[in-house]
DNA sequence: CGATCATATACCAATATCAGCATATGAAAG
DNA sequence: CTTTCATATGCTGATATTGGTATATGATCG
């Protein structure tokens, strides 16, 4: 046997460098196929079967816009891979950390409204 | 070409079910081969190979004892995983959930919740 | 309708991966 | 030194994956 099929599976999907950088793009909101092969340096049907990788375990969705796909990503997919990896964090540094960036967060809100 | 070379990426490391299984077995501290073999149900040769990938990554080290060899994980090798998470972490509603954690680290630290 | 643009899919070759079995290495016990 | 135990490695067959090229689908425009 090979390895389980990429689709069904979150780890396998983003374990491809090619469609972390599709998510990273998406990230700046919706994006049409074309607008990410211009981003990226892949070929257009590259870039449409790893969207396809990704849409099979609902890392990205899309809505239809005429002609255009409107791509964006669903980062809360991404939940089993954090919740995997929170019993690591834990284990390395994680309380101080999280601690810290929760000081940062919490006194960093107040700040925001003046420019 | 083919999928990149699953050494030297913790991505595709941690992308197989049974390498993760390992390291959450290995979690629970230093263990023999043998003993993750019987922990889990993989052969001898399946579990030796997935500690040598683990161990490129760096995810895993040993320490020889007499003939057996003593692996154990390292979990702080798995933070360019958590550091390209934490993009998306703050996408979704990491600000809340982490708040919320902190809170239940924080007050309920004896306690648990009831249902 | 026919032409064109945006995207998806089919097919291909090269290669990597996985699991299983057999075997090699290496240490310790008799 | 020979046997035995623990682990690693080599080889193989089946399959999956990736990227490329060509083509199909589908919508818009003239």
């Amino acid at each position: 046997m090979a390895r389980a099929s990429t689709t069904s599976d979150v780890f396998n999907a983003v374990a491809e460098a090619g469609r972390r950088e599709i998510l990273d793009v998406l990230m700046t909101g919706e994006k049409t196929v074309g607008a990410i092969v211009r981003d990226l340096s892949m070929s257009q049907p590259q870039v449409s079967k790893h969207l396809r990788v990704l849409s099979e375990v609902g890392l990205v969705r899309y809505r239809a816009d005429g002609r255009y796909r409107l791509y964006r990503a669903e980062p809360v997919r991404l939940r089993p891979l954090h919740d995997w990896l929170a019993k690591y964090e834990q284990a390395w540094n994680a309380r101080l950390d999280r601690i810290d960036d929760i000081l940062h967060e919490l006194q960093g809100q107040g700040e925001r409204s003046d420019p």
